[in-house]
DNA sequence: ATGGTGGAAAGTCCA
């Protein structure tokens, strides 16, 4: 089975691309993010015509939405954090099981500056994501994947100078992010590739990817019964390449 | 250089 996460940046825009992508990578579940729109205009049919028949999606107006596009039955889906805390008006959040695997697809919010209250609200929800973790039982099949926007280390990002201490890069999100992995996840990228610079988003503007200026924060992250299972992980660089692309490429694992 | 480009949506907000 492959699983896959892509920030397609407007799932309207990027249809005919996520159609293609899907068809020629056989991928089998994907978590979409960034579908900037509302639930009735989420596209069912042309992704079940194509394929792709079982889907759950969580809209809002303009900005944020998540999806799971799959050619599997999903069972137990989860829109949102469903904590008995306060609904969270942007949409971020979305989980299935497929074939006995818990996929989780995160959008994790940006932040915008250190400092802000957007960067509040990141480490805010990065916490209360941590407490959906933790009802979880790291000795079963949990898959969380998603536009973390966190790079883990130094080496996820093209200028890490540049980059210290800034949004994406800041102590304190890449210690949230450790404390989550530490319940029981491997970074599955990083665990197969210990020392490759790759990237799965590069900016629109200044040139961005064909100066190769990027980050890594989309991840896949497997809990050690997953990892086990997962023979490759494949970044695709090339879709960035593509006519009118999303920023971000898809990122997927090969589960045996 | 607090810019730049792309997307939603119709003036800005967000990334």
């Amino acid at each position: 089975m492959r699983v896959a996460t892509w920030n397609v940046n407007s799932l309207r825009v990027r249809l005919p691309q996520l159609i293609r992508w899907l068809n020629e990578s056989q991928t089998d579940v994907v978590c979409l993010q960034e579908i900037k729109m509302v639930d009735k205009q989420f596209p069912a049919k042309e992704l079940a015509d194509a394929g792709w028949p079982h889907l759950a999606w969580m809209g809002q107006p303009t900005y944020n939405g998540v999806a799971i596009v799959s050619r599997f039955p999903l069972e137990n889906v989860q829109k949102g954090f469903e904590d008995g805390e306060e609904v969270d008006a942007q949409k971020r959040v979305i989980a299935a099981t497929v074939h006995g695997v818990r996929i989780i697809g995160t959008y994790v919010p940006n932040g915008h500056r250190v400092g802000s209250d957007k960067f509040a609200y990141k480490l805010r929800w990065l916490d209360r994501f941590k407490r959906l973790i933790d009802r979880l039982d790291p000795k079963t099949d949990v898959l969380w994947c998603g536009d973390m926007n966190i790079a883990p280390d130094d080496v996820d990002v093209w200028d890490p100078f540049e980059w210290e201490g800034k949004v994406l890069c800041h102590p304190e999100e890449r210690r949230r992010l450790q404390s989550i992995v530490d319940w029981g996840f491997v970074e599955s990228f990083r665990e197969r590739n210990p020392f490759a610079s790759q990237f799965s988003w590069w900016d629109y503007r200044a040139m961005g990817f064909q100066r190769n200026h990027g980050v890594r924060i989309d991840h896949v992250y497997l809990t050690d019964s997953l990892n086990k299972r997962c023979s490759n992980v494949a970044i695709w660089r090339d879709v960035r390449g593509w006519e009118q692309p999303s920023d971000h490429v898809p990122v997927s694992v090969d589960l045996d």
